[in-house]
RNA sequence: GGUGCGGUAGUUCAGCUGGUUAGAAUGCCGGCCUGUCACGCCGGAGGUCGAGAGUUCGAGUCUCUUCCGCACCGCCA
């Protein structure tokens, strides 16, 4: 036997027992006559006293056996700080080269060395936490889906490749020359297809797949909660994960989330928030000020379709300096204003940037329009309605930021509902499905589905939804089409034309000719809610084995070329000989 | 595809308007130390300043090119 006991659990209870322990060494204290050693293993840390200074390198992996005895000197800090192991006998299991980074709970390391040496960073504390809390997410996911009566059923990775959306990645097939399996950028058609078979509930917690840029908050291939419903409405499917997400806010966090959770329509999401995912965390709203700034000479405003603005609490004291710096900032390519237009409403009275092109009375009832009060400073922004709305959505979040109101300790969740069905593209001039090709109109606005004028199609609300929280879309799903006649309405209104649809489309809308249930679902970013749970922002913690930002995985160093066999086999030109 | 920041000892970083032998902390190695837990004290080793080219009497420092990392925009139905 190994162990009797694992490095985290003994305690002052345990004084005078004879334990086996074992682990790797984290630190070792000489002190001449006798040394002090931190054994580490997921469990925790316990400390051993030895006689003598024996060789200990830093991640020996050893094994004692000794008496647990009370310490003379308790560290309250530790959870096994009241004692210690006096050990009787050694035994190095393995040794170990020096690690290039410290294996601690904050590493000395960087986070490319840290990347390339990543079972080592996994050894840590705060990595092994995260790891432990998306496991728990995972198992709070499925027992409350089992609960509830749904299946989880596996698809298939090896799919085929359909067009709009992200792009794919391919896997060439030997057996089928020049031809290609695409991996799934989500199980979307395969659930809806196992609705047709009427397995009526169903999940899956899936690996899904993205040949896109990434970021913080994105990996080629990420993790999703996937699931399905049979004969629901909008209103069952937000029941059922509100329940879902009030339950894992509970049992991982101790959590208690509102119920039931607010719901936000998208237009006023995009108004008040400039956003489709608002951290409601804090207010600092968005104020349409057309009417009140517009016909007072200031060129502008005056031709800006839109002008609105935000009232930041508390900061009227900002300094030309501070302002000046906020003005390029939003000035950058990334939000993309032309300016910035400020008002200050002091204790020692009010200074706006635009002073000499409005009355006292003006300014006071513009930043009265905005919800400011005296020591807010009011922030203008001007131009296209919803570009500007979005810029003064990133300003708030900035804003938010700087002034510490997005606790990451603080959850605000809440649903986003009546999204527009469809997107108007000016440059192809042709409508985009906004969610995917497959989301149902809500049955109130179906009248306007079926008209062939853009401003009826644009005002279509769709059946879908998605859950926010603090700023970031967790999930999203929708009430899909389950009748022939409007998937291919659909299409049509897509531009996707008979054959086109029955080449990409064709084994679903067949499938739909058989009896298709009325069907809903939705699916949950699981990287995503870990993450925020854990209150990061990025999902590479939450990620045993992640890639870089160049979807590198520096550890295996993936991805490399194959060799001229593999190639041959797969009949693909060699590129080796270039 | 674009923007910003960064790359100097094993590691994390400092290094001014270009100027003697490139520093600190930590880690590592050796010595001392019986109550440490950021142990302490003494000593030591450790550098192609990401790579290449250029300007210059002289480049870690300036210019250009390039590679790599991170964050963001585009993109992600």
């Amino acid at each position: 036997m190994y162990r009797t006991h694992n490095c985290g659990e003994l305690r002052i209870g345990n004084a005078g027992q004879k334990v086996t322990l074992a682990g790797w060494v984290q630190k070792a204290r000489n002190l001449g006559a006798m040394t002090f050693v931190d054994l580490r293993d997921r469990y925790g840390i316990t400390q051993l006293v030895l006689e003598g200074t024996p060789e200990l390198g830093r991640e020996y992996v050893i094994q004692v056996v000794g008496t647990v005895v009370e310490r003379e000197n308790k560290n309250p800090k530790m959870p096994t700080g009241d004692i210690e192991i006096k050990v009787e006998s050694i035994n190095v299991l393995n040794k170990s080269v020096t690690p290039p980074f410290t294996i601690e709970e904050v590493s000395d390391g960087g986070e490319d060395l840290r990347a390339k040496y990543r079972y080592l960073d996994l050894r840590r504390a705060p990595l092994q936490r995260a790891l432990a809390l998306r496991h728990r997410l995972a198992q709070e996911i499925r027992n409350y889906l089992d609960g509830e009566g749904f299946m989880e059923i596996e698809t298939p990775y090896l799919i085929k490749s359909t067009p709009e959306g992200a792009r794919d990645f391919v896997v060439p097939s030997r057996m089928n020359p020049g031809e290609f399996y695409a991996l799934p950028q989500s199980p979307q058609t395969f659930k809806q297809l196992l609705m047709v078979a009427g397995y009526d509930r169903y999940f899956q917690i899936v690996r899904c797949f993205r040949d896109e840029d990434l970021r913080a908050d994105r990996q080629p291939e990420f993790t999703q909660i996937d699931c399905e419903m049979s004969f629901v409405e909008q209103e069952d499917v937000l029941n059922t994960f509100e329940g879902m997400m009030r339950r894992m806010f509970r049992n991982a966090l101790g959590v208690e989330i509102p119920d039931p959770l607010p719901r936000m329509s998208w237009y006023d999401a995009m108004d008040n928030y400039g956003s489709d995912k608002p951290d409601i965390r804090f207010g600092m709203k968005i104020h349409q000020i057309s009417e009140l700034v517009k016909g007072q000479g200031f060129s502008v405003f005056d031709n800006a379709p839109y002008v609105g603005a935000i009232a930041v609490p508390g900061c009227a004291g900002y300094t030309r300096k501070q302002l000046d710096e906020l003005t390029e900032w939003v000035k950058r390519p990334q939000v993309g204003a032309k300016g910035l237009v400020y008002i200050r409403l002091g204790q020692d009275g009010t200074k706006s940037s635009v002073d000499k092109f409005y009355t006292p009375e003006q300014i006071a009832a513009i930043a009265d329009a905005a919800g400011a009060v005296t020591g807010d400073l009011v922030l203008i922004l001007c131009g296209e309605k919803r570009k500007t709305q979005t810029m003064l959505g990133v300003l708030r979040i900035e804003m938010g930021n700087r002034l510490g109101l997005r606790d990451p300790k603080v959850f605000s969740p809440l649903w986003i509902v009546d999204f527009p069905l469809l997107e108007w593209d000016d440059e192809t001039q042709r409508f985009y499905a906004m969610h995917h090709p497959f989301t149902a109109p809500k049955p109130e606005h179906e009248k306007w589905f079926w008209s062939d004028s853009k401003e009826d199609l644009e005002r279509v609300c769709a059946n879908a939804y998605d859950f926010v929280l603090n700023g970031t879309e967790l999930g999203g799903g929708s009430i899909r089409i389950h009748n022939a006649d409007m998937q291919k309405r659909m299409f049509e209104v897509l531009g996707i034309g008979p054959e086109e649809a029955e080449r990409k489309f064709g084994f679903i809308i067949n499938a739909f000719k058989f009896g298709a249930p009325p069907h809903g679902g939705l699916a949950f970013g699981f990287d995503r809610v870990c993450a925020l749970f854990g209150g990061q922002e990025t999902i590479r913690d939450y990620i045993a084995f992640p890639k870089n930002n160049q979807g590198r995985d520096v550890m295996i160093d993936s991805p490399s070329a194959i060799d001229d066999i593999q190639m041959q086999e797969l009949c693909i030109a060699s590129t080796a000989s270039r």
